[in-house]
DNA sequence: ACCATTATTTAACTTTTGGTCAATAAGTCC
DNA sequence: GGACTTATTGACCAAAAGTTAAATAATGGT
């Protein structure tokens, strides 16, 4: 349901045609206007930051920047809906079923949830705009931190904990949440390298490199948990 | 050298006092005030982005905007030398004789440098002008990474290598660079956490936490580096 | 004490930009 | 095909923000 491709009808004619020449107006149900503004918008906002002027979204989709308050009232209601879009609707509750899954040993499910997590979060939009609204305030990017704080970091550290044949305690220790957190960053750091720093780090000759390199580092995690907290 | 805390003159009196008071106005030689902005722009900008808007910048200074182009052609210039000096002259070659130092393990190395890089880099200022460059356009921050991928990473690498005993090929293969990023990027995560997103990433109890975690990791990484590369 | 230099301010200009409102016209229903 | 709804536009506004030029005054030299 990607409407990114899809509006080339509201391009207006060149300059210099004549004038009499119906402009070509079109309207959308509003449902799908609106939709394809704010997916617009999210990839808009992802590329100059919530800065961005209004002009210039609405000329990528070939309409006046004032048709905008005919959707949404305020250019932060509109920055606000895409916040909740990104932040919010890519969360899949999946994850957490994943590594409940009784069927699966510890390495298994890390691997399946990093590189699924991989796909959804450490995209271009995702990654900007999470970087966006952090350095402008990060109360918003607090909530999804919090979804990752309260429902995936226990879920990861209990299952270090099953590779490390370790009986389960009541709390993650602050060191336990921290060496995780080693991973986690530098999986996050992928993405910023990609998205933000514009780095490749595809290895050319071996197609699926970046599931190989998740791997390794996963694996490492999990070995030397086994030391650092025998 | 710092002149963050120096200008206090600057202030002007209450508005409602008697208008007849002289404004105060004090002269700075051109080097003095020139750093003293260059000092400020730095914070500033770390603080609000390049999008921060100079009136701001300046009342902070105690002094006009306008007076911002007596030292400065365009905000485009001063933003440029920001970047230089938050990028280039915190650069510190001592990382690089550490990292070739004879007398030390590859572990006591590693601990050395990452606890030092740390403190240098991973400060509010540094973080954030890395990350807002890095969104408005990488070009910028390309520089630093270049530093890093020239001078510091086959350093680490070679050290790895020597920790696993390993015979020291030619060139660093991508899965060894890969790996290293891990542990690199898990330690940026810290600064990112600390300094966008506003979490502590302290526990109260142990004073030096910190350093503890970095220690953690870099022993994982070793460790594993020998298993996965052996 | 006066002068020359120049750091600093004041005033003003321009462009940008979020936002408002009335006018226009595309689609729908009868 | 006429009327009604409302998506869309064009003209306009006010505040924000970078920039310039001329006026002012602090400082150092003689």
């Amino acid at each position: 349901m990607s409407f990114n491709e899809a509006p080339t009808f509201g391009i207006r004619k060149a300059e210099n045609l004549a004038e009499e020449i119906a402009p070509a107006r079109r309207r959308m149900n509003t449902a799908d206007r609106k939709r394809q503004i704010l997916d617009r918008a999210i990839q808009f906002f992802a590329k100059h930051g919530i800065d961005g002027q209004l002009r210039n979204l609405t000329k990528e989709l070939g309409v006046t920047h004032t048709l905008l308050y005919h959707y949404f009232p305020t250019k932060e209601a509109l920055i606000k809906e895409v916040y909740k879009e990104v932040f919010e609707s890519r969360w899949k509750p999946e994850w957490e079923k994943l590594l409940d899954d009784k069927h699966l040993s510890p390495e298994e499910k890390l691997n399946a949830f990093y590189l699924d997590y991989t796909n959804t979060v450490l995209t271009y939009d995702f990654v900007r705009i999470l970087m966006f609204s952090g350095l402008s305030d990060h109360s918003i990017s607090d909530r999804f931190f919090e979804l990752l704080r309260s429902r995936l970091l226990p879920r990861l550290i209990r299952e270090t904990r099953k590779y490390c044949d370790r009986s389960t305690r009541p709390k993650p220790t602050h060191r336990e949440l921290e060496f995780l957190m080693g991973l986690h960053g530098g999986i996050f750091y992928i993405g910023m390298r990609r998205w933000i720093y514009g780095q490749a780090i595809y290895d050319a000759s071996s197609p699926n490199a970046e599931q190989d390199i998740i791997r390794d580092r996963i694996r490492s995690y999990l070995l030397s948990a086994k030391t650092l907290f025998a």
